[in-house]
DNA sequence: AGGCCATAGTTACACGTGTAAAGTACGCGC
DNA sequence: GCGCGTACTTTACACGTGTAACTATGGCCT
């Protein structure tokens, strides 16, 4: 026994009022009292500073906090560190990307990997300077949110409540913070090359209003442009998700001087209805017309015939926004491999 | 003027060692500053207390803060509160609502207006102790997860961490923690109810694997049971998402003699599948086979014939899981309208 | 022998907040 | 004039952590 006199507060907890059967969740004061060191000791073995600290001792600490079944408080960290690790997704409803949860699952895995935390807020608080505000009460190392919510007034109070890195994400015009350019026309303009490429010369596009209203439109006007160069008419055609709202349309196609080659779908579930009437109307596809749709639902693969769709590699993107998150936060730029792992993929299947 | 000599804390920050031009995000020193009051009087009038403020100051105070866009430290709040107002939710990838975007997002808006947050934390962690010291680290108030995953070690640490409520949901068969018996058999026997008071005398159920294995295994064994009490057999079905994986039963199906009356799928992208290949071996839906899914797909809806299903009122459930927690932290027991909310609805359509 | 460095541990303080307790001014009744 | 309640405001402390600065103890070199 080497000294006795390290009460760094002498008296155990006791609330002024209540305190009312507290399970006494243990912290670095009782793992330091339990190993017979000071608390900084603690603090310093099991954050694995450069402070010397003899291996008998490191021993005793760190059996101690396994002991106890030690977890540090985020809380205080925070508080004396004056930022988190955490990482804040305020998630919208109409994420581009379709397959989030296998992104968000991929982007947790690669910002554990590199020491930090994601969470994810749910979109209460839809309008931007009003969620902005309650992001920032968390005081998250980094904010990651869509761009139609980062307006520059959310950045702002952002930046000044803290955040260090604030990373948007979607079309690639903001200059105000870094960007991720996940631009859903990318898709759009792939598979529209593809299908000129394959000889069409007249398409048709569907455009899905609702939640997927912005999306697509975008996706439209790059079809449109694409299709422009070489002279290709488009045919709009605004839909929802029901038997009603395509019927008309594949009635009107079943006539060949009205019909369109091949049909370009800003998202799978579309495609796979659409293919649903044109067979039920005796269409062939795609001898007769070609479908395109993307995001490559699983079940566009599984129904003949099998759904060609645009895909992206979501663990590549789910690494290089992590990536470019700690770059960010160690004062770099973003990840160089950010374009590359944003184009998205032909997946080319037995429908156009 | 009354007074000028309210320094909480004279100097100005001024970081020990760098302090990189630190944007000084405003906390409620500054706020009380400004105001020309103490700092005590801030947070009395922020947080509202039944301690008696003159309106003048209380005009001044809120002026000051809605100026500086002052937001509280949550760190520091919880800190100091001893627990936060976080209701975390850990998502594991085998959700059993189908939907879990609308459940979330209906959530965390019924958790808003009873002044939670929702956070969720991806499933980087999956084995039970290591996931549980991870969240333990937040010390949220309550935590709200699948049993798979609140295993009693895992809930006796979240204890341990000063979680105040923890709220499980799954099978209703664990008695260490209050649980949300949100079962996913309870949609099978209604549907397979559904199927034999249609008068399905052979039925069929589909088993599919791979993330959905756990919940399809729970609604076969239901279907089984409830088909049981009317001697009414039932064949099993283990398939996967493919066109391949189908073919062959739809194969042995086409002849009467193999042919089950009726079948039901544990998923609706399944039966969507089913229904396809049905018609395209020439079997006609419901005629020759009824077909009955569970989950309310917007895809089933759409297609012909429009699938019968089973489906949740996902945000009566969000609702009373919000009051739960809510009643919960204040000592209170869960919400009776619990079980009622948690009842599948039958969504009769045209394939059964 | 005395000065100096390295090692191993400590003390002390700050982070931003909420709130009990103490203080200040003021009006009122004895 | 003095005590006393009332209305407001401030002071003081605790929450749990990380780390700069300090103390103590030897060993080594001059």
């Amino acid at each position: 026994m080497q000294c006795r006199s390290m009460i760094d507060k002498s008296e155990g907890r006791s609330g002024p009022t209540v305190a009312p059967a507290a399970p006494a969740r243990p912290t670095s004061a009782d793992v330091a009292r339990r190993a017979g060191v000071s608390r900084a000791t603690v603090s310093h073995v099991l954050n694995s500073t450069d402070h010397p600290v003899s291996e008998r001792t490191r021993q005793r600490v760190l059996a101690a906090a396994q002991e106890l079944q030690y977890a540090p408080n985020a809380s205080a960290r925070a508080l004396r560190a004056g930022r988190s690790n955490i990482v804040l997704v305020p998630m919208s409803r109409s994420a581009v990307i379709p397959g989030q949860d296998e992104f968000l699952e991929n982007l947790d895995r690669e910002l554990a990997d590199r020491d930090l935390v994601l969470l994810m807020h749910g979109d209460r608080t839809t309008n931007g300077a009003r969620g902005a505000h309650a992001w920032a009460e968390l005081r998250p190392a980094a904010v990651y949110l869509d761009v139609s919510r980062g307006t520059p007034a959310a950045v702002e109070l952002l930046r000044r409540a803290g955040v260090q890195a604030i990373l948007l994400t979607g079309v690639p015009s903001v200059t105000y913070a870094p960007t991720v350019p996940l631009d859903p026309a990318a898709a759009a303009r792939l598979a529209t090359q593809h299908l000129l490429t394959r000889g069409s010369r007249r398409l048709a596009c569907l455009v899905p209003g609702g939640a997927l209203a912005e999306v697509s439109a975008r996706r439209h006007h790059a079809v449109v442009q694409v299709a422009a160069a070489d002279n290709v008419p488009v045919e709009r055609v605004d839909c929802e998700l029901s038997s009603d709202s395509i019927a008309p349309v594949v009635g009107r196609w079943r006539d060949p001087a009205h019909r369109p080659d091949a049909v370009y779908a800003s998202n799978d579930q579309f495609a796979i209805l659409l293919i649903h009437k044109l067979l039920e109307a005796g269409l062939e596809v795609p001898q007769d017309i070609a479908v395109v749709g993307s995001g490559d639902d699983p079940l566009g693969a599984a129904l003949r015939p099998a759904l060609t769709t645009t895909s992206f590699v979501v663990p590549e993107i789910a690494r290089v926004v992590a990536s470019s998150i700690r770059r960010l936060l160690d004062g770099h730029d973003l990840d160089p491999d950010m374009e590359a792992a944003l184009r998205p993929r032909l997946v080319i299947r037995e429908s156009g």
